[in-house]
DNA sequence: TTGCGTGCAAAGGTTTTGCATGGCA
DNA sequence: TGCCATGCAAAACCTTTGCACGCAA
């Protein structure tokens, strides 16, 4: 994997040290954006898009696109993320988005490679539901 | 489920028959658009964001949102496919929808229930990856 | 010096919103 | 008649592209 390609400039090394700083969650363009400015080393977004298309070929970013409106998400990929992809929950109460760092469910992948012969992409795949904060309050307005 | 409200107008019923027409596969409102165009009964994208937005809120049809730039894609639902039981796969290559009954799967429900208070609606949540037959055209395509 | 990175503006596409009009019940 | 659906245009939003300039190597 290619770490680094190009030249070097603060511009793009604050942005890459903000993907790692936030490597546990995502994060995306907006955030990048408004980080950068607060860091005095402003990135006009054409820039932070070309940057995070180049990480994302280069295998050091992971990009996830949940709902067309909300705009793409970009997560960094430590070394021990890399075999160890997860899944996202999205609450259809409250529209939360949860996180599912999970071992367990990495059996799910392997199992329905291995017993349906189909390859799982994770960054495209949400499970819909309920979270337990809404599962209490629907009871209460139903 | 509501399976309509409001008035009945041809354009709806348009729409709705062109969905159910091709409840298999996905489309999109391009498509959607170009085919009322064609029978002679136009209708405003606006307006057809609108129906869709209705149908998928009453349940009618499931809206899927593969990449950003793409658009959102759009599906009936089948009375067979109403299945709370089992989970769905859905090939980002050729568009096919597997119904995936298989008794290992609900142990995921109940674990991630269990583990993380998270109640999952199988009727809404599909897996999306690469099946089988577009696994091995895609390595030809290499 | 070379050519990549950046800034800015403009364009592209999809989806949403506002308002007036027309059609269903 | 009352209310909903529609048409049209404009806006919002995310993302990409073009071009000139500046900076890294």
């Amino acid at each position: 994997m290619k770490r680094d390609s190009g030249y070097n400039t603060k511009q793009k090394e604050k942005l890459l040290s903000y993907l790692v700083a936030n490597r546990n969650k995502h994060t995306n363009v907006q955030e990048i954006s408004a980080y950068l400015s607060s860091e005095g080393t402003p990135l006009g977004t054409a820039t932070i898009y070309r940057q995070l298309d180049r990480l994302v070929e280069n295998g050091v970013v992971r990009k996830y696109t949940f709902d067309g409106k909300t705009g793409a998400c970009y997560q960094y990929i430590d070394e021990s993320m890399e075999c160890h992809e997860h899944f996202h929950l999205k609450c259809l109460g409250c529209g939360k988005l949860i996180h599912l760092d999970c071992g367990h469910l990495s059996e799910i992948r392997d199992h329905i490679a291995e017993q349906h012969s189909f390859i799982i992409d994770t960054s495209q795949t949400v499970f819909y539901g309920i979270c337990a904060d809404c599962s209490g309050k629907k009871r209460t307005e139903d």
